[in-house]
DNA sequence: AATAAATCGTGTCAAGTTTACACTATCCAC
DNA sequence: GTGGATAGTGTAAACTTGACACGATTTATT
């Protein structure tokens, strides 16, 4: 590989940032101001610079819109349909970012009209090929959420078994039996508790635990 | 994404091409003649052409290498490590390409020195990054072997039962029981028999079987 | 102080799935 | 027709999953 016709390719990194809240699945996107897409929403990304690779290119993306820094992040794929971008040949690498909706403060910026949370299955319409992007990014979600234990990358450090049990049926989209999950989850041994409570509302205060570990592993889950 | 300093990125496309052969999991390598990798093996790959996509690119490669043109292929990870090439810096697009050992008649060109399959517990010394890459793309394998049926893949058209579950023990690197595994794959119907038999041997002769499916599908096999 | 409203936390049984395990059948070579 | 090689087949025990309901604890209201 190293001779090569001149190409005019452009690299750039878009983030994909999930989050629940309010009881469901949240993306964030921003509004574009540049022509010929104004007014139109996106995943938030940007050309990569000098040396930079596409992965330290999304965690600043993702740190300028969100202030977040230690968030799951990893590489979904790569988009290179040479017409996704009507302004020129730009090659996409686009990554998962997973973050809980407690400490984030979104930073609107010049650069856009507006940055907000959409639920997934509200989407505005989108421009480049973010649509077919999104797409992707939630299947895979989805499919993550089963087989490994992701789903701390979502909640907040300490959380009660029924914030745990609301991830999982929102973002599967099914209702999930309070006693089987409780089980699975404490017989993987996935979390534990923490020894406090929540407290919060007119009822009985919930056990808060966390999660043993925060590195993603594979674990059969559901 | 519009605006952005001069890049000066190549855009390349590696094929990650695997085969069961001789009872073991066997990467194609080539043997490099470009200094400064002369005499290195990596997985054949090559800069993108004008308007071409990157997997369109490994395809091209495939074919080129092994006269395949049906293989399953999949994108498997971008890999952009700004000093991943010594040349200069060229991102690229790792693609897994799964074929059948017959019918292959590996191709040597003007190109390299050298064609040859591998197998994968054997490697030797890789350029650039291609031992990080060819371990991603040997763990995404041994993965999908379990939740899909890409086996068929790997195999001819017709085959037995024995030989299916030989490719699952190669390449999950352990044995299987053969009353479960046989039972596993017909109640999952992924496979139905044609009828014929196999007659190799000083033996009783196998029945031959095919997929249904020659198309991915996510199917809890193992 | 009693009651209502809300969510927490807990166990069992049946059904389904997975694992372990061994012998007869069929073909070819001699 | 005997020996060597691989094909093909069933069952029982262990384990996992899925279905299912009610008392406990807290706060707000009267």
């Amino acid at each position: 590989m190293g001779d090569a016709s001149e190409q005019h390719i452009k690299l750039a990194a878009d983030a994909v940032i999930f989050t629940v809240r309010d009881g469901a699945l949240m993306a964030l996107l921003i509004q574009m101001k540049k022509t010929p897409y104004t007014g139109m929403w996106a995943a938030p990304g940007g050309m990569i610079e000098q040396n930079e690779t596409t992965e330290t290119a999304a965690r600043r993306i993702l740190n300028m819109q969100t202030g977040v820094t230690d968030a799951h992040l990893e590489q979904l794929a790569t988009f290179d349909d040479p017409k996704r971008d009507r302004l020129g040949r730009v090659v996409s690498v686009a990554y998962v970012a997973l973050v809980s909706s407690e400490h984030v403060e979104l930073k609107t910026t010049e650069k856009y009209q507006d940055v907000r949370w959409w639920p997934v299955r509200k989407l505005p319409a989108l421009a480049y090929d973010h649509k077919g992007i999104l797409a992707v990014a939630v299947s895979r979600l989805r499919a993550k959420l089963e087989y490994t234990n992701v789903a701390w990358s979502l909640l907040p450090k300490k959380f009660t078994l029924s914030q745990l049990q609301e991830v999982y049926e929102i973002i599967l989209g099914r209702t999930v039996d309070k006693r089987n999950f409780r089980r699975k989850v404490l017989d993987l041994k996935l979390v534990e508790p923490t020894g406090k409570k929540s407290a919060r509302g007119a009822h009985r205060p919930a056990e808060l635990f966390k999660f043993k570990q925060r590195k993603m592993e594979y674990v059969d889950v559901m």
